[in-house]
RNA sequence: CGCGGGGUGGAGCAGCCUGGUAGCUCGUUGGGCUCAUAACCCAAAGGUCGUCGGUUCAAAUCCGGCCCCCGCAA
């Protein structure tokens, strides 16, 4: 089959390459604009495009998913089918309905669980022991289209978004392939999604963030672990910004106020919360790296009885 | 030219404003103590202070260029 496929980041491009080696014809991308990045205002290309200027493969990256001269080109194409994995836009009527056999998302949850721009680290945050990847048809609402294929994997007890990410793109890419070859042979059943049971997991923002201390030990460590490496759980400490990398749920009962250092040892410090303690195990303060506990107490003075806060103290 | 912070023995930092002997915590190595230890005690090794140039009798410290790293913002 001719196929189009839309993706923007790291997630996407496995299922990229798993397309390129499907025996389908790619016979073009749609990816986001390359934009000014990080601190130089550097131009950075997304990591589809780089895999594509690699293989050769002709790109458009629109700034309007409605812009007529893209659409032209786009159904110049000629796509048998549009697959789409995060891409980042939502796409118009005039693209869902183009291809002739449909557009087909790789989504990164067990829906009709998750739906959304931020699934991994959604599942991660609210303690799931399992996720998945989900093939479907696609429709106007947010990830609402007739589930295709399913596949479930694991959440280990230490994954980050950063970790399970990976994996799943890998299922991804597999699944979407298996979901064409089954779509070519019409041996698929759409089955719609049960509303019911459907959660949200919205784009994440920074201020998902903020350690809330007065939450459980648990719950605050999946935060942790669902927002790493990106946009990282952040605290107060001193007025200045830390990054919690990496924390532990201590096993003592808090004893001390939420927020506050109950004990600092030469390698660790402990944090009492709404129940239970959390253990600090890798931290990045501001304008510095990520670094060990016992890195940051070997060159910084840090007081039992300290209280750590959602929100800087100055301002006001 | 988006705003700001930083590059000092292996790690994390102080020293810089008020130029002139390289400091702290940890690690490493050797020794000691101990039933034992990630604990404690003693000793040692290890640094072109990012780089190039300038000012000066003298620069980690003051001035300028360059390289690299980081936070914010996007």
């Amino acid at each position: 089959m001719r196929i189009v496929f839309m993706g923007t980041p790291d997630f996407a491009v496995p299922s990229l390459e798993a397309l390129l080696t499907s025996g389908h014809e790619v016979v073009g991308v749609v990816t986001q604009p390359d934009r000014p990045k990080g601190r130089g205002q550097e131009v950075v290309f997304s990591p589809v495009k780089v895999v594509c200027r690699r293989e050769g493969i002709p790109v458009l990256q629109p700034l309007k998913m409605k812009d007529p001269a893209f659409l032209d080109a786009l159904r110049q194409w000629q796509p048998d089918v549009i697959a789409v994995t995060a891409y980042g836009r939502i796409l118009p009527p005039a693209i869902l309905t183009m291809p002739p056999r449909g557009c087909i998302n790789v989504h990164g949850s067990l829906l009709p669980k998750y739906r959304g721009a931020a699934p991994v680290q959604w599942a991660i945050i609210r303690g799931e022991r399992d996720t998945g990847i989900t093939t479907m048809f696609m429709a106007e609402g947010m990830d609402t289209g007739d589930m295709l294929l399913q596949e479930k994997v694991e959440i280990l007890p230490d994954d980050t978004a950063g970790a399970l990410a990976p994996r799943l793109a890998e299922v991804g890419g597999r699944l979407l392939v298996e979901t064409l070859r089954r779509l070519e042979a019409g041996t698929l059943t759409p089955q719609p999604q049960d509303d019911a049971q459907a959660t949200m997991a919205p784009l994440l923002k920074k201020e998902d963030g903020v350690v809330d201390w007065t939450l459980p030990a648990a719950e605050i460590a999946n935060r942790v672990r669902g927002l790493s490496p990106w946009p990282g759980a952040y605290t107060y400490v001193n007025g200045e910004r830390w990054v919690l990398c990496r924390v532990a749920v201590g096993q003592e009962v808090s004893g001390a106020a939420p927020g506050t250092v109950m004990k600092v040892t030469k390698d660790r410090v402990e944090v009492g919360t709404g129940a239970g303690t959390i253990q600090l195990l890798d931290i990045q303060p501001s304008n510095s790296r990520r670094m060990t506990m016992a890195q940051y107490l070997a060159g910084h003075q840090l007081d039992q009885g300290l209280k750590l806060q959602g929100i800087p103290p100055a301002h006001n």
